[in-house]
DNA sequence: CACTTATGTTAGGAAGGTTTACATATTCGT
DNA sequence: ACGAATATGTAAACCTTCCTAACATAAGTG
């Protein structure tokens, strides 16, 4: 017997989203999901008509007109005249997010000797920053200086700010709350908490290595699945998976560091040996390169790092199907062969079918990654937007 | 200049799930939602009233109650008559999902002997099942015999079925294509789209591994961030993040049987040497055992390829931070030292730190896991229940 | 036996979206 | 030049979904 079920309605969920229902949905967060997609259409391409947007998102015109009266009283959006084009109808009165009208404080405190920050544009483009050298500060001094840093932000900023982000080392909860920062002697600090008491706006702390994967995803070139992995005094990795940031079971997902690649190698701080951060990390890769007295040494030096990176990597690359992995890092390390010697590691360790277009490079975003995630961040937190 | 905005309406995602707002959301999209809502309070926990579902979700006890008129009119939802608790008010009228008023099939093709399927309850119990041998069949031959086992199993049901499930080796995508399945002698095979062609109801196919993913999620004890490996004819895992199931830029996430642990190991039939598969595969590992002349000759046998999937899988569980690897497959190999020398090669290449409570076994589904997870993975996309 | 507690329903209203119709503004075709 | 065609944006009326407020129901409590 199969039966008649057609007066059964069905969900039809696209599977891939296999997640329990969490929370009731009114009607008016539907409306801020349509208003969201609203500004992510007028974000991404800008220059928008009512009717555009009507088409773009599905809604009618009627409700985009509302949605639309809705940010332009907030201020978010701005009518900049009608289009030139030349054909027939109604000329359409072009829209955009007014992108002078809000700043964002970006930080980033992953550098061990000095924290930076930067007041951006809902671009993301940088306006002013400052350089607070850290004077190997930490536990609560270090705090201090974060919030002296956004305070001097804030002064800095020349319209109101949407928000604050922050990328910060070590293992971050969801709440922003640092479980631990070992340079910074942080462990257990409230950091987003105390932001938001003391300047009483929109705060989001996150770990920088993710942040910096939010900032290729907002304003570099990335797919919607990569792995970034940052390379500074140690190595750590963000992942953005299907289009969201992935932060594991116990927020640290990407630590990478210490996976033991070879554990015939060096000695690590953490006690074990061969991890690759004994490859990779900075400091290690200078002192290995300045014991070599050729060109040709330093190259064999740097294609030992990069195939230690690809061998930490490939198991990575063939468990999630990966199809692009980023670095971020000083050029003058990653610059060069490592890059290569990486890629052919993990295509001699992993099924050519699946990663055919795997791509391996160097971010674009240079130094500014952590500061622009930040403000990345806010945007999405704020807006909805990336 | 901080400025003032406190006319902004902010919208206060839940940061970690980042995505690009991708369509439209209308009133009936979030009454589906609250519906799905319902559902799985009541299949999680059965045999509540309408006052206890409007304290659990949130909703208001009037649209609670119109909500389960309507389950209720769908034949998805009974009354299952009063509480017996005796406290003041009046008495609490129990609801339940009627349980028997649909069945489900779900389908195994990952046995390269056999197709086997089984009609169950919503409950994911096993009523009736059926093996069909493949003697070798492949191509069309083997998707007619698909065909004929799903005709059989409606034939066997004895309520409508709600839909039907199938799990395949091989690289599937979302819309239920077979991209690639060698032993089947697929290559681009839509059997979800013939299968809904031939049968009018509901379908999904997926991969077997993240079939079982999906058994142990719903009917299992597992976390919301695993991996799980199946270990057959080849090697093969489905991974559960953030609670959904992740399927890989191109489709093939969890195919880590040819990821080389160790360069210098056996030839693969894929070409390369030291994949995972040419230790841990179930013909690999018997000709191995086959060769042992005493228990501690199988058991050292053993330990040497729970390593080399510790190795393997070091990195995967070093970059998600996973804190659960569940393993599927033949008892009498998975079921002796294997788990622990996986275990112990893990932990010793990750930081006990960020994986201090993980946690590696075998499956309780047993050989069951697939057919139970595509019953699964019927219940997620018609009732929005896991 | 009135009072309290709790469940479930009825009635009315607010919010968000849609359809239908229309005012507006421009090009196209003769 | 002028009606027809095309396209934008708004106004009015309506549907769906949820809410709040009030009430009927049915038990225990003092």
């Amino acid at each position: 017997m199969t039966g008649d079920n057609s007066q059964l309605r069905t969900l039809g969920l696209p599977f891939g989203r296999i997640l329990r229902p969490s929370s009731k949905v009114l009607p008016e967060h539907a409306r801020m999901h349509n208003r969201a997609l609203v500004l992510q259409m007028l974000y991404t391409e800008g220059g928008q008509s009512r009717a555009d947007l009507a088409r773009g998102t599905g809604l009618t015109r009627v409700t985009i007109s509302e949605l639309v009266a809705g940010l332009v009283a907030e201020g978010l959006v701005v009518e900049t005249g009608q289009r030139g084009e030349v054909r027939p109808g109604k000329p359409a009165t072009l829209l955009d997010i007014d992108r002078g009208a809000f700043q964002i404080v970006g930080v980033d405190l992953s550098d061990h000797r000095s924290f930076r920050g930067a007041v951006l544009d809902l671009d993301g483009r940088i306006l002013s920053d400052i350089d607070l050298p850290l004077d190997m500060q930490a536990g609560e001094a270090a705090v201090d200086l974060v919030l002296s840093l956004v305070q001097g932000l804030l002064d800095l900023a020349t319209a109101p700010v949407l928000g604050i982000g922050i990328g910060s080392p070590g293992i971050v909860d969801l709440g922003g709350v640092v479980l631990s920062a070992p340079n910074l002697g942080w462990t257990g600090v409230a950091l987003q908490e105390r932001l938001v008491e003391r300047f009483g706006r929109p705060v989001i702390v996150a770990n920088d290595a993710n942040v910096a994967v939010l900032a290729e995803h907002s304003f570099g070139e990335a797919r919607a699945d990569f792995l970034l992995v940052k390379v500074g005094h140690g190595v750590g990795a963000g992942l953005l998976l299907a289009g969201a940031p992935y932060f594991g079971a116990g927020f640290a997902a990407g630590e990478i560091g210490h996976v033991v690649v070879r554990q015939t190698g060096d000695l690590c701080a953490c006690g074990k040996s061969g991890c690759l951060e004994t490859w990779l990390a900075a400091p290690h890769l200078e002192a290995a390169l300045a014991t070599a007295a050729t060109p040709e040494g330093r190259d064999a030096i740097l294609t030992e790092a990069g195939h230690q990176l690809g061998v930490a990597l490939a198991p990575v690359v063939g468990a999630l199907n990966l199809s692009e992995i980023i670095l971020s890092g000083p050029a003058h390390l990653l610059g060069g062969v490592i890059v290569a010697s990486a890629s052919d590691t993990i295509r001699a360790r992993t099924v050519a079918e699946f990663h055919g277009d795997l791509r391996l490079r160097l971010t674009d975003l240079g130094e500014d990654i952590v500061v622009r995630g930040a403000a990345a961040m806010v945007l999405f937190r704020e807006l909805g937007v990336s």
